[in-house]
RNA sequence: GCAGGCGUGGCGGAACGGUAUACGCAGCGGACUUAAAAUCCGCAGGGAGCAAUCCCGUAGGGGUUCAAGUCCCCUCGCCUGCACCA
């Protein structure tokens, strides 16, 4: 063979047309194979592919081919996730409409993505912003409505008092609107919720069985879910709270640690629950102060990091084990109305929160916890709580008992009493789905002054957006529109009014997978047997950001789904890898601004601004974003050094689920690589007669082996490693003039091993090696068992622990003899001074220790 | 604040509880070249020593074990999520 040098740009997009023509990746359902479903996360078309895109579709692309490799009929889908906030801003700043914007960003990346040469599918492209997508979305809902998964209710939402109109969270910044600047309040909307908390248990039960999963998102879950055995009861109001015909005579909390009901000192109440509302008509006082409590968003890590403030309400509740103590009843501005009933008793002693609290207000801190071992008298709770397991004192009849007898205990006791009862609760709410948004699916209802809440019937499906909106004014533009929400009513006929929120946009990410399998259908969201057939997704993989709440709401749907009738499974994803972030390096010119890696120029170690000749501040490696500049456009890298390169670089330097630094280096680095290949492939000399066959021929079956496991359990750099390995042997046992069938058999089968990750040049390769068919049809190679034994093997050998000598043994001897020979090694003679062996342990084939 | 994760040479990273640093990047030395680039060969954790070799090393501290980067406890640092960003 002659080498020329090699053109990447050329060779790729030949071999991408070469795919595309073939139809090679477009797959039916075949009964007669084993399905595979690999499915990357589909991105929001935000306008350009960036590095943590490729990164995911790199990861999912090895996993299709190497499947399909493998014999699986495999689906490799891709859409966009077309719905969503950034079309809206971005419609207000350049004045195009969302849908413009959305599409072209969709042509832009698409475009983009094709350059990579991806195994997709494309011929099931899934847009959820079409109405051919979210109009059975639309059905779903009514579904859900008949099978009593969805109803309204009210809920707080962040609103911005100068536009008038709703805040993402995103879009309140230090406690005010983003573009007002106005403090942001709370505000209560009528708004719909699916019940996902109806599945709470199975959800939690769920995730037991995800043993695909990484543990930690397991784990995210079920604490998300977090359910949790408690008591709830009621307090007696002491005195005057009675004298309030509204609020009643009781005040109901809900509590985890019953156990420690002899250490209350307090009870607080949310600045949002209804006896808050009722004493704010009649004082001023607590009207401001709920007011202040109120001027914060609704994000919990707002709520819960902002400082503990409370504001004393007057009323007493009685303590309902020691006679004649009573509470002071707060408002807290931490005490949550989404969680139990708003309403809580404080023990500081044993909650860090209500610790914070009582030191500020001054109120007791009664330890009734104390740890093991220690006494009464020593233990004292300064500004730490203690919230660890121990025995109760200080606790009349409790005391003595550990934790969990106490909470028992005190249960039983409120039961017994009439005042309440053990109960189970789950810290998930219900997913509210209503947004105050345009660029959304609009929600099917119609509200009727007569007959109320009514269902779009379904033959007026879909309700589609009105095309003719305007972004000047503010607040939502579908229901400033003039006409559009104007409708009759399907029941009576008398005029009505369209919902005009539209649905979160993880409805559509909720179920998108399963379109994917039937995405052409027209008359429902997909086939039952086209989904029986693919479903549930074999490999799913996406960002860690994902873990919760996406996860969550896709598994919800799916057996809100199946409570339906659309399918008979719980769970869509089997597997999920979740990859890390791509990060680069931060730079600042003299001014402090941020510079983008393009715009610097290296000059000796140092860098400067290429325009300029200014020096520059290199800062740390963080997560690439737009803010800091630390970026890099993937289609330049894909245009200097081509899709092989920038894969490659991805797969090698990082595990996948850790983050990745991006570096000219590394990109580097790859590229010449891919050089090294070509020359080795391309100057091989498949005639020669010597070399070490032997090992040369154990070196390719032992990466045959090696990085079939690798590919398995994503060690994909590994895979990366092992195949610079025997590409390094290949390339010596060539300069030896190695046996040419040998040769052959190793380029071969490194070509046939690195097609998923580097599909072009292995494809080039191949049919240059004198290939007719493709490469991406290749079948996986098998390892020759006879090859991967070996003879010896070299065992350390330890004395107390430390390496002492290593010594090449005979494998599987015999432990007697290994001893032996362990002892006899000069290295080891010497370490152990003249003293016997107390002890010798072998691990056979691994390592030899002496104790002495 | 709560929840989850991560931390190994100059750098990215390897390492079923069993020989720490595979593979690569950067670096150094050499070959080729008028020269450079590219390419090829070699060296390479830190310290001491002419050397054989020895000591120290996986964020820090403690523990379990014949043996700990790996398991347990504590501390520090960084990252992610927190329900209307996607």
């Amino acid at each position: 063979m002659t080498e020329h040098r090699y053109n990447v740009k050329e060779t790729e997009s030949r071999w991408q047309s070469a795919w595309a023509d073939k139809k090679v990746f477009e797959v039916t359902e075949d009964p007669s194979k084993k399905k595979f479903y690999a499915l990357a996360m589909f991105p929001y078309p935000s306008g350009r592919l960036h590095m943590g895109h490729v990164r995911n579709y790199t990861l999912s692309d090895v996993v299709a081919r190497y499947k399909r490799a493998m014999g699986f009929n495999v689906l490799n889908p891709m859409g966009w996730d077309a719905f969503g906030l950034p079309a809206e801003n971005a419609a207000m700043e350049n004045q195009t409409h969302p849908s413009k914007w959305t599409y072209q960003n969709i042509a832009v990346m698409k475009n983009q993505m094709k350059m990579m040469g991806l195994a997709i599918d494309w011929s099931r492209e899934v847009t959820t912003c079409a109405a051919d997508y979210y109009r059975h979305e639309q059905k779903f809902f009514l579904d859900f409505l008949k099978s009593d998964l969805a109803y309204q209710k009210e809920a707080f939402v962040n609103w911005d008092p100068v536009e008038n109109t709703v805040l993402a969270n995103e879009q309140v910044v230090d406690g005010r609107g983003w573009r007002s600047g106005a403090l942001v309040e709370r505000r209560k909307l009528k708004q719909w919720f699916l019940k996902i908390t109806e599945f709470a248990d199975d959800l939690l039960d769920g995730t037991k069985q995800l043993t695909g999963w990484p543990e930690k998102v397991r784990i995210m879950q079920e604490n998300w879910i977090g359910k949790s055995q408690g008591l709830q009861f009621r307090f007696e109001y002491d005195g005057q709270g009675a004298q309030n015909s509204n609020i009643g005579n009781t005040l109901e909390i809900y509590t985890t640690r019953p156990d420690t009901l002899f250490g209350a000192s307090f009870v607080a109440i949310s600045p949002d629950h209804p006896v808050a509302a009722e004493l704010s008509a009649k004082d001023k006082g607590i009207a401001d102060f709920v007011a202040q409590c109120r001027a914060i968003g609704t994000s919990e890590a707002i709520v819960e990091t902002a400082e503990k403030i409370g504001f004393d309400t007057g009323l007493k509740v009685k303590h309902p084990f020691i006679k004649g103590a009573s509470l002071r009843v707060f408002i807290a501005n931490f005490v949550l109305m989404d969680y139990g009933t708003g309403a809580i008793f404080g023990c500081p002693a044993h909650d860090q929160r209500d610790l914070d609290f009582a030191r500020k207000y001054n109120l007791n801190v009664i330890p009734v916890v104390i740890p093991d071992g220690q006494e009464p008298k020593e233990f004292a709770v300064d500004m730490e709580a203690y919230t660890g397991p121990g025995r109760l004192y200080n606790s009349d009849f409790l005391n003595g008992m550990g934790v969990d007898e106490a909470k028992a205990e005190a249960i039983a006791r409120i039961e017994k009493a009439g005042m309440g009862e053990g109960k189970t609760l789950y810290r998930l709410r219900d997913w509210g789905v209503s947004r105050q948004r345009y660029w959304g699916c609009p929600i099917p209802i119609i509200h009727c002054d007569a007959c109320g809440v009514v269902p779009v019937p379904e033959d007026q499906l879909p309700v589609t957006l009105p095309e003719d909106v305007h972004f000047s004014q503010p607040g939502n533009p579908i229901y400033n529109h003039p006409t559009w929400k104007n409708v009759d009513c399907p029941t009576c006929g008398k005029e009505a009014q369209r919902e005009t929120d539209t649905f979160d946009t993880f409805f559509e990410s909720s179920w998108y997978q399963f379109r994917y399998c039937d995405p052409q259908n027209k008359d429902r969201g997909f086939a039952k047997d086209k989904v029986a057939y693919w479903a549930p997704v074999d490999q799913y993989i996406g960002g860690v950001e994902h873990a919760v709440m996406h996860l969550l709401y896709a598994r919800f749907f799916t057996r809100a789904l199946k409570k339906c009738g659309y399918l008979d499974f719980d769970e869509p994803f089997t597997a999920l890898f979740t990859q890390g972030m791509v990060t680069h390096e931060t730079y600042k010119d003299s001014a402090g601004k941020w510079l983008y890696p393009a715009d610097l120029k290296k000059v000796g170690d140092k860098f400067v601004h290429a325009a300029t000749g200014e020096a520059v501040t290199v800062g740390r490696i963080e997560k690439m974003s737009k803010s800091k500049k630390n970026t890099v456009d993937p289609v330049e890298i894909l245009e200097t050094y081509g899709a092989d390169a920038a894969r490659l670089f991805i797969l090698s330097d990082s595990p996948p689920e850790r983050d990745l630094e991006w570096t000219e280096s590394g990109i580097e680095g790859a590229w010449k690589y891919l050089n090294r290949l070509w020359r080795l492939v391309m100057n091989a000399d498949f005639n020669g007669t010597g070399g070490d066959t032997d090992a040369m021929r154990r070196k390719i079956h032992k990466t045959i082996h090696d990085m079939t496991q690798d590919l398995e359990k994503f060690h994909f750099n590994k895979s990366v490693a092992r195949l610079r390995e025997l590409s390094n042997a290949l390339e010596d046992f060539s300069a030896a003039k190695g046996d040419g069938a040998t040769l052959k058999e190793g380029c071969e089968v490194l070509l046939r091993l690195m097609s998923p990750m580097i599909p072009h040049i292995a494809e080039e390769l191949w049919q240059a090696m004198g290939h007719k068919t493709l490469l991406v049809d290749a079948k996986w190679p098998e390892a020759d068992a006879s090859l991967l034994a070996n003879d010896t093997v070299t065992m350390g050998i330890q004395v107390n622990g430390k390496l002492r000598a290593t010594v090449t043994l005979p494998k599987d001897m015999a432990q007697a003899d290994a001893e032996k020979a362990a002892l006899s090694e000069a290295g080891v003679q010497k370490a152990m001074e003249g003293k016997p062996a107390r002890k010798i342990i072998v691990v056979p084939n691994r390592i030899i220790n002496v104790v002495v």
